[in-house]
Parts: C-alpha cells; sequence; structure tokens
DNA sequence: AGCGTGACTCAAATCGTTTAATTAAAATGT
DNA sequence: ACATTTTAATTAAACGATTTGAGTCACGCT
C-alpha cells in the first residue's frame, strides 16, 4: 500500500485536470475519446480505486440497499433474499443484510445505520410490533421503504406478499376434501398479520364446510423444524385425536413429520400434513411434502423492482400486493385413516 | 424531509461551532458537559442523523466489515455468520454481507465494492479458483482479510477452519468399528482444499484399516439435500453394494437419507450413513443424523475476533488455525446388516 | 478580418465531518 | 498581583470526489 491513489493522482501524472479525469472515468461524451482511453489506461495500471464515500457525499446517492428480514438464515427468507439480490445485482446496487430476529430495537439500530451511511433504499420484513415511527423514520429522511412478507396495520406502504388467508384455507380445505374433520394447526403467532391471517384462513375453510372450530387444536410455536419437531409430542396427545394437520410452514411441517416418525407412525399415511411456502427442501422430504406454493421468488423480484422503479423516480402507486397462492400436492396427505 | 440536519444546523440554532457540536457527540472530554447535554438534546429533538460518509472521508475509517462466503443460504455459512455477526454486534460494526456461489468474478467484485466504500476489513471463504491476486487486491489497499471454512495454498493469511481430515476419518473410523467394510464417499468436490483434505481423511482411515480404497465409491456432487438425495440412486445401484456412506456434509446425508428411504430401505438399518458439520437440523433428523461436529460457530467467532484485534493494531501470527473435530453419534449408523 | 460555433478542458465551490493549532477565559500557585 | 496552567471553545484546513460556469482553441462562414 504506497500511498492512495486519487483522481488527483491521475490528472498529476497526466498534466490534466481532476475534473477531466472524473468525467472520463464515468463515460461522459464531453471529453474526448482519445483522452478518455489515455485517463482510463492509467486508472488501471496505478491500481486507482473509486472512492464511493467522497463521491456519495458530493452526490448524495450511495448505491447502498439494506435489506432487513427476521432471519436470514429461515430458507423462507432465503429465498426471498436471492431473488431480491439478483435483480438488485444487475443495477450496480450493493446490499447491506440484516437479521431483526423480531427485535424491534435491532431493527431500528439497522435503519439507522442504513440512514447514516446514506443508504438509498431499505427492504423490510417489519418485526413483530414494529411502531410506525419507525418505518416512517426512513421515508421522512428520504430513504424509500417497501415492506415484504408481512404488513403493518395502518400504513399503506407499498407492500408484497403471499395472500396468506387464501393460502392456508386452500391446504385446509384439500384436507377436508380427503375426509379429514379434526385438523390441527400447527405453529406460528397471532402477533403478526400474517399470523391473523392464516389462522382466519383455517377458521373460514373449516366454518365453510361445517367443522366447528376447536380452539385447543391451534398449537402456536417456533416456525423451524425444531418448533415443529417438538410441537409433536403434544400434537400426538390431544385428547381429540387429529388425523391431519395443517402446519405454519414447511419447516415446521417437516419437524413435526420427523416427530410423528419417531413415535412410530407414518406421516402420509397414519396423518396428514401440509406445509406452506413450497421450499426447494419440501419436495426431497421423506414423504414428499403437500404444500403450498407461496411465490418467495416472486415476492423478492416485485419488492426489488418497485424499489428500483421508485429511485428512478417513478412513483408507482402503494399499496399492498398479494401473490395467490397455489396447492402442490404430494405424498404427506392422504385420506383419512382413522387412527 | 423539510431539510438535513447537520452539525451545522446544531452549531447554529446553539449559537456554537461545529467543532464544539462534533466533538460534544462524541462524548469527548474536551467541552464542557453542561455544554454536551445541551448539545445532545438539541441533536435529539432535531432528529439529527450522523453521516457516515463524511466522517469517514475525514478519518478513513468506515465501520464496515464484509462478509463473503460461498452462500449464506447453506445453514453451514449461516451458522458461521450468526457467530460473526454477534461478535461484531458488540463492537458497532455494520456488515456487508455477499453470496459469491464460487464465482471468482463476483467475489472480486465484492471486493472492490468493499474497498470502494472503504470496508475496515473482510472476512471471506474464498471462492474456487480464487486467484491469490485478489486476496492480496484487499491487503495491498489497507483492508485486513481473514479466511474461514477454506483455505488457500501458498497464502498464510489468518484462516480459521475445522481440521476435515481428522474430521471424516472419526466418521470413517467409527462406521469401520460397526464392521462396514464398503463404505462410500458422497459430494463434494476436489477443487477446494476442503475437498481434498476429506477425501484424504477418507483414504487414510481406510488404508489404516487395511481396506482397499476403490476409486468407484467416491460419488461426488453438489453439497446439498438434493445433491445427496439425487446421489442415492447412483449409490444403491453400485456394483459393490456398500453398506455405508461417508458423506460431505449434513445437508447431503440427509438427502441420502431421504434417497434411500424412497427406495424402501431404512437408513440407520440397512445403510449407516454420516454427516458432516452436526448443524442444528442433524439431531431431529429421521433417524437422528450421526455426525462430525465441526465448530461453525466457534469458526466464526474466532476469525470475527482476530479481525476486531488485527483492526484494533494488534498483529497476531498469522496462519492455519484448525478447529478439531468431534464425533456426535446417533441413530443413522449401526452395526453392519448386509442387504 | 471578424464572428459564431462546437469541442474540450479547467478552476473553484461544494458535500458534512474531524482535528490540529489557536485563542480566550478561568483557575491556580506563589 | 502576576505568571502559569487548565479548561473551553473556535478557526480553518483537510478528506476525495462532482459539477457548473467559464475559458481556450480551431474551424468554417460571410
Amino acid at each position: 500500500m504506497a500511498q492512495k491513489i486519487k483522481l488527483s493522482t491521475i490528472a498529476e501524472t497526466l498534466g490534466i485536470s481532476t475534473a477531466t479525469v472524473s468525467l472520463a472515468l464515468r463515460d461522459s461524451p464531453l471529453v474526448a475519446s482519445a483522452t478518455r482511453e489515455k485517463i482510463k489506461e492509467q486508472a488501471r495500471t496505478l491500481g486507482y480505486i473509486y472512492n464511493r464515500r467522497a463521491a456519495s457525499l458530493r452526490t448524495s446517492r450511495s448505491g447502498i440497499i439494506g435489506v432487513v428480514v427476521h432471519d436470514i438464515m429461515n430458507p423462507f427468507y432465503g429465498e426471498i433474499l436471492k431473488a431480491i439480490e439478483s435483480e438488485l445485482d444487475r443495477s450496480q446496487h450493493t446490499f447491506i443484510l440484516s437479521n431483526h430476529y423480531d427485535s424491534v430495537e435491532k431493527q431500528r439500530n439497522f435503519i439507522e445505520t442504513l440512514l447514516q451511511l446514506g443508504g438509498d433504499g431499505v427492504i423490510m420484513s417489519p418485526a413483530i410490533g414494529t411502531p410506525i415511527e419507525d418505518v416512517k423514520l426512513a421515508e421522512q429522511n428520504g430513504m424509500p421503504a417497501i415492506l415484504v412478507a408481512r404488513s403493518m396495520e395502518g400504513v399503506d406502504m407499498p407492500t408484497y406478499r403471499g395472500d396468506d388467508s387464501y393460502g392456508i384455507s386452500l391446504a385446509t380445505n384439500h384436507l377436508i376434501g380427503l375426509g379429514h374433520r379434526v385438523i390441527a394447526m400447527i405453529g406460528g403467532t397471532d402477533q403478526t398479520s400474517t399470523g391473523r391471517d392464516r389462522y382466519q384462513g383455517y377458521v373460514n375453510a373449516l366454518r365453510k364446510a361445517g367443522i366447528e372450530v376447536d380452539p385447543e387444536l391451534r398449537i402456536p410455536g417456533p416456525r423451524s423444524k425444531q418448533g415443529g419437531f417438538e410441537a409433536a409430542v403434544h400434537f400426538l396427545s390431544l385428547p381429540q385425536k387429529p388425523t391431519a394437520a395443517v402446519c405454519w410452514n414447511d419447516l415446521v411441517a417437516i419437524g413435526l413429520m420427523n416427530g410423528i416418525s419417531r413415535a412410530g407412525l407414518t406421516p402420509g399415511v397414519d396423518i396428514s400434513v401440509t406445509g406452506y411456502d413450497d421450499l426447494e427442501e419440501a419436495a426431497i422430504a421423506t414423504p414428499a411434502l403437500t404444500t403450498v406454493w407461496n411465490g418467495q421468488a416472486e415476492v423478492g423480484r416485485l419488492a426489488a423492482r418497485a424499489l428500483l422503479d421508485r429511485l428512478l423516480g417513478s412513483h408507482e402507486p402503494d399499496g399492498i400486493h398479494l401473490i395467490k397462492p397455489e396447492m402442490r400436492i404430494r405424498q404427506s396427505t392422504g385420506p383419512i385413516n382413522r387412527r
């Protein structure tokens, strides 16, 4: 690291002004092409590194986009992120990632850091209990925000997510169609819009089929494999002996199936299980998981596009954009088989 | 967004100089505590947002640390990242994450972007085929780099990873001890140091037990569940009829077990399977996976600590730090049971 | 010859901090 | 009372890019 190469280094060694160098490197038509080539060549041989902070201080655009979700290790968010990444990639944006683990404080810290760095925009899946001010904070400081996967009540920010109520009712109806009447709902929470919507979808489907809703059959819990695995014991000891389970997501479903197998029962035969999200993993689980496609890739792609469009000035209408889920029937569900 | 609040806004409204404000906000003892409080109060009510790019332009420290690995969605890296994150968190650093998917180009882009942003340091798990210049690039521009999970030949940069050769030999020996003689090795590649080390560990263990090494028993492939799942067919049709499989990692092992189950065989009884890494998931797989703990959390923690130490000036000795793996015996392996 | 035009290039101001050098004021010691 | 030290606040120069208005030059046209 001899010494830092900057615009002026290039300028001096070439006997021209930094203004010209700056323009040339950005392919401005204002500089003669011969000069431009000479400059670029020199930049390359000197090993010049563009200083974004200096540039961004002047231009107030940083090329940074923040993304904050509950947990990037969760494949559900992973699939969203992957879509965002590939969309952002082709547009010269760097993205900064963070988990909030549903801590409002962690989330606010992230937003503040992003503002300090001059982030151009943020895509977030709001933490449980996010106060409106926190989301507004971004917008107020000129940093557009897009919501994914979860929406917030009373906020009409652009939001992209699946239609949870409809999706879960698809799964529930599928089970009802197979003859199941005692259907449990495993995993999740009431504290997010998603949670309430999903429970609602389950309740609606049961009611429409004339089945009474038994609150005992709702077993909330962590939205992870571990959560599903641990719920199995409780599930299997329910007095009403459910023959099927609608799970919060694929992870819970896979965990639950593992737990059921451990207890000597066969998922898909003794007990039908549905997942939600249609993760890549669902198709190779044993048995292959019947689930609901939830369009993660679509959500990510659309959210990223919406943000990029907004950065380019187009002010698309706000509001919630729902992706329509679809059933994916595999081997983890089957006709009722009373135990 | 009325207008941007800056140091000078605070200074003017209070009738003092920006220098004082700057010092006060950073708790410098140079400013009287009464003044300091007044300033902080004002900053709060005005909604002041610290401009890191301006500061960092001046100080040339950005508080940004880059992390680039093969795939953040892979739980193996996920567990490393989690450890890095929690270590970095308490030290006021923002971290920027990226996948390189083993594309050298993507990786170099990331390093360049990080340099442009003035990153303070980088933790990387080098992509296959990374040229030495790319890693040197960081160091040459004053950005210390730490390697995790994979090492690079001929580079004595600080590296933290598991002892792969030893770890795989643990797994292989375990199977040999159970009476298995025809043991396949599933998944992975020869193109990384990790890959060569692991294969070496497998070969060493077999040789030491006087078992001939049959190259047909090596089935390379993607290091994912999908990869393991797809390898099952090939594995089950091998002419030598292996009774056990040493898998590249837990994902491959779980995929393989799913594939074996689909074929009507029972993993852990008909065929013994070992994983590698001891992901959280291993314990709840069906059957619970016998695997090798590979200290991801340890690797992440140590790497982050090493980087932070280096940023504080302490120049710890370079070189490779190996974490010693440990066997975790569960139900996916058992005494030989010739089919 | 004079003028307008177009093509390049440049000087200088600016972005919002930090910090070394400096001054001013207050406290301390003799 | 005066010199000295301490404390508090200020001035002004960076940091490295971008951008605008102005300047220079060569050329063609009347």
